[in-house]
RNA sequence: GGGCGCUUAGCUCAGCUGGUUUAGAGCACCUGCCUUACAAGCAGGGGGUCGGGGGUUCGAAUCCCUCAGCGCCCA
């Protein structure tokens, strides 16, 4: 007793199979039955593919008209009995009475003959997997053919010898398996289409002599009999056999020419992994087979974009957005840029429209900063260059210094195909560190008298600018070039022929960028006080700082009208020792006491709550450096400098905390 | 069945060679601001026992094992 879904090709059965160990069929195995309807006899053959918990655990074969039974047949030299005519119907391989019936219509027809005989056991609904064509709207139904195939293994071998011996690189590194795991178990290649578009597989046949051969040139005459009988094979190529012509074919092959030589081989090929199978392992095949070289160095394969469900996008979905609305609403560079940021290494990205507004943010923000620039540029100020090294102040040579290490983040994070990363570095540095300090802090030098120093401020800001623009040029083309189209000196290129940024033009000054961390946490700290006193932004208040070394507190001497303006004081004492004043808030950072006096806005309770945070915060500090310190092992085991840093981290903390407790103490007095 | 990945803040995700503040960003949220580049903005703030368990280690979001859940690929 056999189950089936298509009881018509019952009629193409040519054996039912059993598992080998199945006890239940042991005896029935190399014996014949009598196939009912067609009347033929058919054997009973042992195969391990047969799933005995299935069913009754025998299948019946129809070697035409099924992949499995095919493989089945191929081992067991069964006949392979095609049925059925190229629409489905049946053909002359049927009894009589079946013969040119629909497949639908004999499958009534098979079950009600089945049923007069008495041979019907049961019939159930089931749900199997079919073949569907989405073009055509119908189930695909499997049939023995002709068709034309590519023998792979010889192709396979070179090729896997390429990625494997790392002459050809993949990134992410774990796509090799896949590759690897398809390469090793390649099936030949069946390049034959039944399409009426594509390119005609050039194989010619004559219908008087039987000679068939493939031809570079369209014959018109057959060349063994001279017969013009001859026909073209009715076939196309499967698109990916052009395909995978595509590092050669693009640059003019089979001709020799100063472009194939040239870029033949590629360095990167960018691409999704789910074509690895289609594209890159048969580009690599074809390159090694046709041009003797591999195509490309590296391949890097992106994540796909899913929707917010993870789903593929797709036509037939509907859950791919149009990029041109996107670009509609948000802007081409704010689509590229954001949809870098959010696409980290080799991820797949659930995409939402709105997570672009990142990048149209970003984009306008480069544009008031440019704006802001571009405002206050003199026309004598040569962009590009640079002030005199002993013009420079601190801010100066900080956002120089912080350039720098931006500039080789981004270089080592490209090299590393982080693309997201070093997105985020240039999204980081022109937001966090020019726009919302250096900018700020030259806003004075710019308002103010001296000519020089406001020079110096625009010179630095249009070299930093300049800067931004060309790191950020691959990533945003269209804002980069409109910006750098006003920022450029006269006779310069445009900015997508200019050179890239070298770090090396720039040098790291370690003071500048202590010195400068330093003021942002006092100017942060006297900002946090206001903010949580609720001290209007327009009002001024009074600072007092104390505390400190002589060194630390010259610093902040040097830097007084930065503190002033950025943290809107008006009177700034700077001082070893300060009184506070009995109306104020304090704030501790690192060794330095800030107040600012309040003027009736303090609130006791409310400056008691700050505090306490604040010390909360240290305490939890010094708890956890002091749990490494207190364990032996650690002082012991770990290495030395780490140790010492602990040491002094706990010497710091400790500091600022008795300095919190001090002024929490006097609250409370 | 075989292979590959993922699980970190309300959401989407970074966190690379184990240590460098008490785990970061954007969005969302709270407070105050139309401060002459920018309200698509500025300043400040709250929010996470890093899926569960075990192990290795002086030290684990990070390395190993295991369990659970989710996703993808196998022409």
């Amino acid at each position: 007793m056999i189950a089936t879904t298509r009881p018509e090709t019952l009629l193409g059965d040519t054996a039912v199979a059993v598992h080998p160990e199945d006890e239940r069929y042991r005896d029935l195995i190399g014996k014949t039955l009598l196939l009912p309807l067609a009347d033929r006899e058919i054997p009973v053959v042992a195969d391990d593919y047969v799933d005995r918990e299935f069913g009754t655990g025998a299948v019946k074969i129809t070697p035409a008209h099924d992949p499995n039974d095919h493989d089945i047949a191929l081992r067991h030299g069964l006949e392979f009995l095609n049925i059925m005519n190229p629409d489905a119907s049946m053909n002359e391989n049927v009894p009589e009475r079946f013969r040119n019936l629909e497949r639908y219509a004999c499958r009534k027809a098979v079950v009600k003959e089945m049923e007069e005989l008495g041979l019907v056991e049961k019939i159930e609904n089931y749900t199997h997997s079919v073949g569907y064509s989405e073009r055509a709207h119908v189930p695909i139904e499997p049939r023995l053919s002709e068709q034309w195939f590519v023998s792979m293994q010889p192709l396979a071998k070179p090729a896997l010898d390429a990625v494997n011996s790392g002459r050809i690189t993949f990134n992410p590194e774990r796509w090799t398996k896949t590759y690897n795991h398809w390469m090793e178990n390649i099936k030949d290649w069946c390049i034959s289409r039944q399409l009426w578009w594509g390119h005609r597989i050039p194989v010619f046949n004559c219908s008087d002599c039987g000679w068939e051969s493939a031809e570079r040139e369209d014959p018109n005459a057959c060349p063994v009999c001279g017969s013009k009988n001859i026909k073209q094979d009715e076939d196309v190529l499967d698109t990916w056999f052009s395909s995978w012509l595509w590092p050669f074919s693009t640059l003019g092959w089979p001709d020799t020419n100063a472009d194939l030589n040239y870029y033949y081989p590629t360095d990167d090929l960018v691409t999704a992994p789910d074509i690895i199978f289609f594209w890159v392992a048969r580009m690599i095949m074809a390159g090694l087979e046709f041009m003797g070289d591999i195509p490309f160095k590296n391949v890097y394969f992106t994540g796909l974009i899913r929707d917010m469900q993870g789903r593929k996008m797709s036509k037939s979905l509907g859950n791919s957005p149009d990029p041109l609305d996107i670009i509609e609403q948000y802007g081409a560079d704010a689509l590229r840029f954001g949809m870098m940021l959010i696409a980290p290494k080799g991820h797949d990205i659930l995409f939402d429209v709105t997570q672009i507004e990142v990048g149209r943010n970003f984009m306008n923000k480069l544009w008031n900063a440019s704006r802001f620039v571009l405002m206050n540029l003199d026309k004598d100020i040569e962009p590009g260059t640079l002030p005199a090294k002993h013009d420079l102040e601190e801010a100066d040579i900080w956002i120089l210094s912080r350039l720098k290490e931006t500039i080789r983040s981004i270089d080592k994070d490209l090299s590393r195909y982080r693309f997201n990363d070093a997105a985020k570095e240039i999204y980081d540095f022109t937001w966090n560190h020019f726009c919302d300090w250096y900018i700020e802090l030259i806003k004075p030098r710019l308002y103010g008298k001296d000519e020089k120093t406001k020079t110096t401020a625009l010179s630095t800001a249009a070299y930093v600018l300049r800067t931004v623009l060309k790191l950020l040029h691959p990533y945003a083309p269209f804002i980069t070039e409109e910006i750098w189209q006003s920022l450029k000196a006269e006779n310069e290129a445009d900015i997508m022929v200019a050179d890239w940024p070298s770090a090396d033009a720039l040098h790291t000054d370690r003071a500048a960028l202590r010195n400068m961390a330093l003021l942002m946490d006092v100017i942060t700290a006297i900002r946090t006080i206001r903010s949580e006193m609720t001290v209007p932004p327009s009002k001024k208040a009074d600072v007092l700082i104390g505390g400190g070394t002589d060194e630390r507190r010259d610093l902040l001497e040097k830097h007084r009208t930065d503190i002033a303006a950025l943290a809107k004081v008006r009177n700034l004492t700077i001082s070893e020792k300060v009184v506070q004043p009995a109306l104020s808030s304090s704030a501790v950072t690192g060794d330095l006491e800030i107040y600012v006096s309040l003027e009736g806005l303090i609130d006791i309770d409310k400056e008691k709550e700050r505090l306490e945070k604040d010390i909360a915060a240290y305490e939890g500090r010094i708890g956890s450096v002091r749990s490494k310190l207190e364990n032996p092992n650690f002082v012991s085991r770990a290495p030395a400098d780490l140790v010492e840093h602990e040491r002094k981290k706990m010497e710091e903390y400790n500091e600022t905390l008795t300095l919190l407790r001090d002024n929490y103490k006097k609250l409370t007095s």
